[in-house]
DNA sequence: CTGGTCGCCTGTGGGC
DNA sequence: TGCCCACAGGCGACCA
């Protein structure tokens, strides 16, 4: 499940490869992915002959640069894979859209559950993607500041777990990395929003920095789904200290680590140092 | 505004 | 072996 750490690993996958191709054609085998514009002979006809420019990420979104001021927005969602692979390679099951590049080389975009989107706009009109419109601060950019933070978690009242998954909030942060950072700052996923003390706030402030970096740092985290633009696993998920790891001893306490829904989502927590 | 639930999808794995 | 069902989870839509 692409977090902001995979994503950006496949933008940095697929930056240096994608840069300066041209989308020559397309093949479409499920319309439903594309969302913008509606008609998807308007989107196949404005796409082909543009030039990538360049590659850049909002929180979980992918933006393809093209050139005449045009841009594809990508949201890989659960399962969505973006692949950089050479045009002979065999067209793997769920390949829903096929872009072919000037290289003898395809971007494929792979999706098993068939949640993902893709939308093509004009660069100015980004705010017309509602996920964009109020798209929190970059986790890792200078506009994400302790005072920022603590601010928006003031007026919460909902349990932190769902605040740090609102996008709007900070962008970027999954079930993964919620509880991941949870763990690191030793708070309790149920405690509301604006309960937290100032030091609490100033300590899960910094584990988002710290968590996000270091899985970037490990190219994201696998576990079933997620690869980079060339099909490589991450390796985050060697170093996760309570997701997925219900009922083995934690790694500060030793006390065994939970495992509860909390706001919908399946949550990880150690009830021994987390309060 | 809030909070809750559902729908979108398919593959996997446990229980029987 | 096979059937059923819960679960995985991002996010928009919808309702009270």
């Amino acid at each position: 499940m692409p977090e902001l750490p995979e994503v950006e690993t496949i933008r940095r996958s697929l930056t240096e490869k994608l840069a300066g191709l041209t989308i020559d054609n397309l093949d479409i085998y499920f319309e439903k992915i594309v969302k913008e514009p509606t008609d998807i002979d308007r989107f196949k006809e404005i796409v082909t002959g543009k030039k990538i420019k360049g590659l850049d990420r909002l929180g979980k979104y992918l933006l393809l640069q093209l050139s005449d001021n045009y841009i594809i927005v990508i949201h890989l969602r659960m399962t969505g894979r973006l692949l950089y692979v050479a045009d002979y390679e065999d067209v793997t099951k769920h390949t829903h859209l096929i872009f072919h590049l000037g290289n003898n080389y395809h971007l494929r975009f792979v999706d098993v559950r068939k949640f993902g989107t893709i939308y093509l706009l004009k660069d100015n009109e980004l705010d017309t993607i509602k996920g964009l419109a109020h798209l929190g601060p970059e986790p890792l950019s200078e506009n994400f500041t302790a005072q920022v933070f603590a601010d928006s978690l003031k007026k919460k009242s909902k349990k932190i777990k769902q605040v740090l998954l609102d996008q709007d909030i900070v962008a970027g942060l999954g079930n993964i990395y919620a509880d991941e950072v949870l763990f690191e700052s030793h708070i309790l996923p149920d405690r509301p929003a604006n309960s937290l003390k100032a030091e609490e706030v100033e300590e899960l402030y910094k584990s988002i920095i710290k968590i996000i970096k270091e899985a970037i740092d490990h190219r994201g985290t696998t576990f079933s789904d997620y690869v980079d633009g060339e099909g490589k696993k991450g390796e985050h998920q060697d170093h996760l200290k309570v997701y997925q790891r219900t009922e083995q001893p934690c790694s500060r306490c030793q006390c065994p680590i939970k495992k509860e829904k909390i706001a919908g989502r399946s949550s990880h927590y150690c009830p021994g140092c987390q309060h």
